[in-house]
DNA sequence: TTTACGATTAACT
DNA sequence: GTTAATCGTAAAG
């Protein structure tokens, strides 16, 4: 979007019956588009600081969602820098915060259709690398379950895959 | 109305 | 490796 973008290389996926999804407790004013239509994005603060970009998926109203965790920068780079203020490519979109700020993603951006502007959602160009799975991060609960996924060797992970 | 805390990051010891 | 920043949300009173 504005002339920004990247190929997603990390995210981690949430369910209604996971205790460390938003959705677990049901539908809130805050996670509604958990359970609005597929497609949609959902953002929202953490920490009172940083944005984190979600894509709505699954049945409709089940409140699943895919958290966008990194992405390899491949579009508007200079622009992703002077938003990011640093210079390291790595450091871009290695995180879901990092990512959002980089990409202008804000609560604005909640229940936007990611196939319509300003966002762009599009398949893989070439043939998709391998996937590894592994322990998501930065959570409480539900840690046990392995619902992190990673493309293979990429150096734009905000972590190593296992 | 009040209070505790989080799907993180950056700065600091 | 540890910790402060910072505020909306949700649960409790």
């Amino acid at each position: 979007m504005d002339g920004v973008g990247g190929v997603i290389v990390e995210t981690e996926a949430y369910d209604r019956s996971d205790p460390a999804s938003h959705s677990y407790r049901g539908p809130t004013p805050r996670n509604a588009a958990m359970f609005g239509p597929v497609g949609r994005a959902y953002v929202y603060r953490i920490y009172g600081v940083h944005w984190c970009l979600n894509v709505v998926c699954g049945d409709p109203g089940s409140g699943q969602a895919v958290l966008i965790r990194a992405l390899e920068p491949t579009l508007g780079l200079d622009r992703m820098r002077e938003r990011r203020g640093v210079g390291d490519d790595r450091a871009l979109c290695s995180g879901p915060g990092k990512l959002c700020q980089a990409l202008g993603v804000t609560g604005a951006h909640d229940h936007a259709p990611l196939d319509t502007a300003p966002f762009r959602l599009e398949p893989p160009a070439g043939p998709p690398g391998d996937v590894l799975t592994g322990p998501r991060i930065g959570l409480t609960k539900g840690v046990e379950t392995p619902w992190r996924f990673g493309l293979k060797g990429s150096r734009f992970l905000s972590r190593p895959m296992r």
